[in-house]
RNA sequence: GUCCCAUUCGUCUAGUGGCCUAGGACUCCGCCCUUUCACGGCGGCAACAGGGGUUCGAGUCCCCUAUGGGACGCCA
């Protein structure tokens, strides 16, 4: 059998990392078995779904490339066909007309808790017989005893008594279907064979199995798979900061270091940390899947992006620096060859925001000294140094092939000095900082010119301050 | 309140009755590499929620308690 599987959110906001990792798992496993990956958006809910929230998932799904096989399927569009469904269950009375009010509703349910029952419809009209009405919704007949029973492919055995549930509304007084009515036509129809989703469905899947016997339709396999919390172990929410998986984008983060990050929330393989997507592919097991919901961690997820930077083409990086850097308005000097920026730092930042602001200030004049570094570095010993790297800088003909380690390590033989004596006072004058990369390295991105020209401004500073 | 579910280092996790004096990863700390920082290498701290069973033997199976979560909508 085909496996078929689909993710279906409902577009009433960007979509987030728990729903991008649920879409990742439901994708893994159809590629994992040749199957498909479907795509369906659940807008029956007019008032919250916006378009906007739509074009949100499509974007993030593409940008962690989980495509899906078919055209997306929009319940909006499909209203003919649930209505079809309905009036065969109304047929054949497996669903009834309902007239009760939300004021009894509300009554009934407050009364139930009061009384310590689980507070569900009393089933008031089921036997009613009553038609159509302005304001009438429609319900579906659960059965009234015996139990569901399922076998979830990451929780296991499940089973509820049919005497828990009740008659759940399949239709709201305007005609639109309701959700565990519609996902299990559209589950249907479109032949799902394995529905992976959040476990907050958990709930609904025995009154979903209770429609699909009464349809006589054949139940799906479901696995549910836990939540993700926040870093603190709350639901994660947007007072965590990042949430929307294209925030995550902005933030300068590698797609395939969060499809890594958010496969292994929940799912391991041994040992293995790192997975390319294809190893996710031909790894993932719904067996792997934790039953318990697991923290979302930044730090962990920095860690990974870096071990992607480390790998990453450079020409690749360029480009994403290059956007970062539009987006920030910083003109790129000219004698800057990002490739060798680029590198410089790739092993150093976590993200290409961090990348790109670690490189500032190569690619901008320098603007003060670190007060830390300066008290320690440019002391009035730095003067001599300073000015003998400078002369031997202005020597040389050719600074591309030219060996500027050497040239330092000249001047500390020269000078007869420590190596730091001579190589803190030239960082700081090069970058304005008290660590960062190799000063041969800086001056080689920096080029000849500049690098004299902020060796000299360094040297006027000193000589004014020690006048 | 009722029902469903979960519980291994701070976090992500390995573990499917003996290989567990519980392994890996992130974080943190120390050492090495190094002109600084980072990368990298090596080492360290740190966990089976609690209590009862079952068994020759339990992190692993069962029960209870505690804690946490989810559901109980004319939301999905």
């Amino acid at each position: 059998m085909k496996v078929i599987t689909r993710f279906a959110p409902s577009p009433t906001g960007y979509l987030h990392v728990g729903g991008a990792r649920t879409a990742l798992f439901s994708y893994l496993y159809a590629r994992h078995h040749g199957g498909q990956f479907e795509l369906r958006i659940e807008d029956t809910d007019a008032v919250r779904s916006t378009e906007a929230s739509v074009n949100a998932i499509f974007e993030g799904m593409n940008w962690l490339g989980l495509e899906h096989d078919s055209e997306v399927k929009y319940q909006s569009k499909n209203l003919a066909r649930y209505h079809e469904v309905i009036d065969q269950l109304l047929d054949k009375k497996q669903a009834y007309y309902c007239d009760c009010s939300k004021e009894r509703l509300d009554k009934i349910r407050e009364q139930q808790m009061k009384n310590g029952e689980k507070p569900r419809y009393d089933g008031k009209c089921r036997g009613l017989g009553l038609e159509k009405s302005v304001d009438s919704i429609i319900r579906f007949k659960t059965p009234q005893s015996g139990e569901v029973h399922f076998k979830d492919g990451v929780r296991g055995d499940i089973t509820v008594a049919n005497a828990e549930l009740d008659d759940l509304v399949i239709a709201r007084a305007d005609g639109m279907p309701t959700y565990n009515f519609s996902v299990v036509v559209d589950d249907a129809d479109m032949g799902i064979t394995h529905v992976i989703r959040g476990d907050d469905h958990i709930n609904n899947t025995p009154r979903q199995i209770n429609i699909y016997q009464t349809l006589g339709l054949p139940v799906p396999e479901f696995a549910h798979v836990p939540m993700i919390l926040g870093d603190d172990g709350a639901r994660l929410s947007k007072r965590h900061g990042a949430v929307s998986v294209m925030q995550y984008s902005e933030d300068g983060y590698l797609p395939e270091a969060v499809l890594n990050y958010l496969v292994r929330l929940g799912w391991s393989h041994g040992d293995q940390e790192l997975f390319s997507k294809d190893e996710m592919v031909q790894l993932f097991d719904l067996s792997g899947v934790n039953k318990s919901p697991s923290a979302f961690n930044t730090t962990k997820l920095k860690w990974i992006n870096q071990q992607y930077m480390q790998q990453a083409d450079d020409l690749r990086l360029v480009g994403l620096v290059q956007v970062r850097l539009q987006t920030l308005g910083v003109d790129l000097p000219t004698e800057i060859n990002l490739t060798q920026v680029v590198n410089m730092f790739k092993e150093r930042a976590q993200t290409i925001n961090e990348l790109v602001d670690m490189s500032l200030f190569l690619l901008q004049p320098l603007e003060a000294y670190d007060e830390k570094a300066e008290k320690k570095a440019f002391k009035e010993s730095a003067i001599e140094p300073l000015k003998a790297v400078m002369v031997k800088c202005e020597m040389i003909d050719d600074w591309v092939n030219a060996d500027l380690h050497q040239l330092i390590a000249d001047v500390v033989a020269e000078l007869e000095v420590g190596f730091g004596k001579v190589g803190m006072p030239v960082r700081l004058a090069l970058s304005g900082q008290a660590q960062g990369p190799a000063n041969d390295e800086i001056m080689h991105v920096l080029g000849q010119n500049e690098s004299i020209t902020r060796l000299d401004l360094a040297l006027k500073y000193l000589l004014q301050k020690f006048k």
